[in-house]
DNA sequence: TGATTTCAGTAACATCTGTTACACATTTCA
DNA sequence: TGAAATGTGTAACAGATGTTACTGAAATCA
């Protein structure tokens, strides 16, 4: 399985050697993997599932930032491991998953050793860099209601189905959003025919 | 002057390197440094001075992102290199400054070459997403009063001055808001007495 | 100097988003 | 089964931010 995700980006010395350090962890949908504030010993790599990455205040007010796919690792945790600091995320599984836990000493040793893992180390700081950008983007460039469609069709994408089994209130908290206002604009959504809204199911016509 | 800047955290001989092939760029306040859509060929280092990085859409509209300070490189900028992307990223001198340009495909060389090379780089990639995020915490939890004091707090602290020389159209663009908004909030601090207005100058009374 | 441009102040109004309150249906659970 | 908890719909209102329009001062420039 390690190397159907990892085996066309890592060395195959490399991925044995992972094979042997890691620990497996699962996940139950909705399980928070790390908290705002952990202190993080293990990195984190997805074998199978999506992870949601959110920005947490300490008053229980959160934000979206991206998703995790299979075969990437969380960028932030990298750092929160080597240099001993605490998260600054939460992360939660958006369906049962499968983690590669792998001690963190590991990822400075690696990047030393062997040319694979410091391209997938960098290209994943890329692609989480790019999508804090495209996060930046919507917040500030986008409506909330166009904020909300494009919310449902990532979703949608990610978990490969046009039905998304979230209840009004947890896409607000998504969205850093209040309930009533997500119900109400839902509603539009309806009337203009682009979803149908049912309890704790949202179903979109297409992506 | 490249000793003083990088040479804490970069091997001698990486240093000796660079000076030898990194062409200079000085530039003058406000100078565009890079455009949405640049396809970028060498890597920036900032020695002196400081540079602000926007999103821009296609309409003209952005938002500030973070700034970088002597020392730093631009995250974006190395990938947008290695993959021969263009650029997402508007970046903007915010005084007259210096900069080193070193051919990308030393990049990857000195990636595997020298471990102080890859420490910066991995360094700077995190400092980035730090601060996107912290950009995000702004746009998204505070409202727009609150965020034109940090901007303010944040300007004098970068250049080391409490005189801020912006229009409030300037400032009203770096925070993707209107001229007659920034100028409302603006005199609403002069009342409280957190800053003392000017034409092209606002004063902020403390840090 | 006088004309023009740039910058800032202000009012009136529009729109988007958030809040409070309540009704009612569905689900859960004792 | 009946009570409690949960999820959704809706209205009325509040607050934050954006827009348009106009004014006059200051700076620039011919």
């Amino acid at each position: 399985m390690l190397h159907t995700q990892l085996g066309y980006v890592l060395e195959p010395e490399l991925i044995t050697e992972m094979a042997k350090l890691a620990k497996v962890r699962e996940t139950t949908t909705d399980e928070i993997i790390v908290h705002v504030g952990d202190r993080l010993q293990l990195i984190p790599i997805l074998i199978e599932g999506s992870i949601k990455v959110s920005r947490e205040k300490e008053n229980g007010e959160e934000i979206l930032l991206y998703y995790i796919e299979s075969g990437d690792t969380c960028a932030m945790t990298l750092q929160c491991c080597t240099k001993k600091m605490d998260s600054l995320i939460k992360a939660t599984a958006m369906e049962p998953s499968l983690l590669l836990m792998i001690p963190a000493e590991y990822m400075e040793i690696w990047m030393d050793q062997y040319k694979s893992w410091r391209t997938y180390i960098i290209s994943n700081y890329h692609t989480r860099m790019m999508e804090l950008i495209e996060s930046i983007d919507a917040i500030a460039f986008m409506n909330l209601d166009q904020r909300l469609l494009k919310y449902l069709r990532d979703q949608a994408k990610l978990l490969g189905s046009l039905e998304i089994l979230h209840t009004h209130q947890q896409v607000a908290d998504d969205l850093h959003s209040s309930r009533v206002v997500i119900s109400r604009l839902l509603k539009q959504l309806e009337i203009k025919g682009e979803i149908t809204l049912h309890r704790n199911k949202i179903i979109l016509k297409t992506i």
